[in-house]
DNA sequence: TTGTAAGCGTTATCAG
DNA sequence: CTGATAACGCTTACAA
């Protein structure tokens, strides 16, 4: 270890400050927690001097150690190639260094192995605490941390069977906010296109507000005017041969509206993925002017999205990170309340992909 | 979680299994540290009961206190946002995975005082080594953490004044591949957009790459063939106002191409990001049909590049990451080889952007 | 106002 | 083979 060059820079411990300034550890572990105005100014200087110095950090681990309280939240992402939950991530950022904790960032780049192995490493860091944003299945390590006593957030998705605060999109709204707009524009074919939603507390959600929001649509609707049709299509990304099949369906869907001179066919995205599946497949198959055929609307709003025009239902991203650190803040404090659900609102950004049908 | 007050759920300790087992601690810990030919079997099997009964799992930040090592790799991020970023990412996290450490992945989102604080945070964790993707100012706190011992590796960017081993992409020869597919194709204006490049190292070798590729092209031109032109647009993304100004001159440069009736020029960014912001500028100002007018090409391959068929250099940005914790291991493994540096190629991926001027 | 000593959960040393 | 016991770097009674 640190064989080679001369003086292995062993970092400086408690011990050798006290020692550099003339004193015991205790009072520099007072310094060190601001406990200042319980010690002489003359010893106070002293150790400030020895500190910079010794270029002294006190060491988190063995702190938490005694202390029993590391001040490492962890963050399990399911996917950190969605910018969804990049952003999300930066409220988590934002609020951790507020509040004086270290976020332990860990992405299971949708793999259920590394979810599991990941929580695992967590607990044996004794985190303070995790906010999830679970992959979907996997309950069972997830009840295990709860049971361990380890508190946790939920972020975009519930986990069954795991009692937990949780903060997302207020989904019904926001399906409804692009049904709303959707319809106001005339369409009048409307595909909501979603991953495979039954494990999915999110897309569950979504999913089912689009059939309401659609059941809602035509019982308000006049008796002259055309009729409004509406079909959930499932886009399992993960699965190439599944995809191409529901591909395949859409494109002949597609096909049969244009042979019957519908209008352009309204796409709705359940999330960012989604809508970047469908648009490549849609360049890819109908070229540069797909546009002209097909209107993409998503949840979400990635970067292209202003690139190529595409309407957009935007989360709070930043928010709910931030909102999700001061649940999980609250409760590693000892907060007994009830669990709560913070529902945030999206927010339409309505670009040249819907402008009319 | 955590509800009611009885059994605070104290996770089990070494003594607990110990005590539960019947035995001492000094046998758990051989049995968790895989000593297990030293142990009879009886033994070994009352322990492992033990530990299932209690669930128990080893306290990291003890054990690091004892060992001296707690198996934590910081991994310090200038901007999570960037896809290139996400996908180093990815290949830290496989190679943290197969040597068994834990990466601590922190986020300064492109500011400064993010990148020193955790700079900071990660001494007082005792990250047993640092991946670093610098900001690229900011030698000091980077400095500091080479003399703390702290074993370091940069990525895609050195930092002046650190001597540490270094993995990216094989800037030079990236930029002429992306020069001899534009002038192949007969591009005969060529724009090389980049940010700053003073500061960060592998701006500063992807514009220089760019002059020498320029001149190298003139000097083996044919005298019949049309002269060829080119010129680096610095374009400071961070800094609205000099954006605006660099968009202006471009836009007047680009108009007075046109007037002259020439072909197509070619935009070639050096980046990611500056390729979006180029892309989200031109079609703001052109309209969608923008491409007509500009080829854009650009280092890094983000989702929407095949979107809009933009030609790109991907990056080997999986084997990046991978590699530079190979780097690291073997430094914290106590390595004294001289400094290495891997240079990684690139791939180009022609799109129709480029297909012809 | 300051210091001593006893742990926190592990591992390492050294006897049985 | 097995198990006390002393650290690791820090905080926190408890004294002085």
């Amino acid at each position: 270890m640190n064989i080679g060059q001369p003086g292995a820079p062993r970092r400086a411990t408690i011990s050798d400050v006290a020692r550099e300034a003339g004193t015991g550890k205790t009072s520099v572990s007072r310094y060190l927690n601001g406990e200042t105005n319980v010690l002489s100014s003359d010893l106070r200087a002293r150790i400030e001097a020895a500190i910079q110095r010794l270029d002294y950090r006190p060491n988190q681990m063995a702190r938490g150690l005694k202390r029993g309280r590391n001040r490492l939240v962890g963050m399990l992402v399911a996917d950190l190639t969605n910018p969804y939950t990049v952003e999300v991530l930066r409220g988590v950022e934002a609020a951790c260094h507020a509040l004086g904790l270290m976020p332990l960032v860990c992405n299971a780049a949708n793999e259920l192995e590394m979810e599991r192995r990941y929580l695992q490493l967590m607990t044996t860091y004794r985190v303070e605490g995790v906010i999830v944003n679970a992959l979907g299945v996997e309950e069972e390590a997830l009840r295990r941390l709860g049971e361990g006593g380890t508190p946790a957030v939920l972020v975009d998705r519930k986990v069954d069977g795991l009692e937990a605060d949780m903060v997302g999109l207020d989904n019904t709204a926001a399906v409804q906010l692009g049904m709303r707009h959707l319809i106001e524009r005339g369409f009048e074919d409307i595909l909501f296109v979603v991953q495979p939603f039954e494990q999915v507390s999110s897309r569950r959600l979504r999913e089912m507000a689009f059939r309401h929001a659609l059941d809602d649509a035509r019982r308000s609707r006049a008796q002259a005017a055309p009729p409004l049709e509406g079909r959930t299509v499932v886009l399992d990304l993960a699965d190439a041969d599944a995809l191409a099949r529901a591909y395949a369906d859409l494109d002949a869907y597609l096909d049969a509206k244009r042979a019957a001179g519908a209008r352009r066919v309204a796409c709705f995205a359940a999330n960012g993925p989604v809508a970047l599946s469908l648009a490549l497949h849609l360049h890819a198959r109908l070229g540069a002017n797909w546009q002209a055929r097909v209107a993409l609307m998503a949840i979400d709003d990635p970067e292209w999205a202003e690139l190529i025009g595409i309407t957009a239902i935007r989360q709070p991203t930043y928010a709910i990170g931030y909102r999700a650190v001061e649940f999980l803040h609250e409760r590693i404090e000892g907060a007994n309340a009830p669990l709560s659900e913070a529902c945030l609102p999206g927010e339409l950004v309505a670009r040249a992909s819907t402008s009319a049908a």
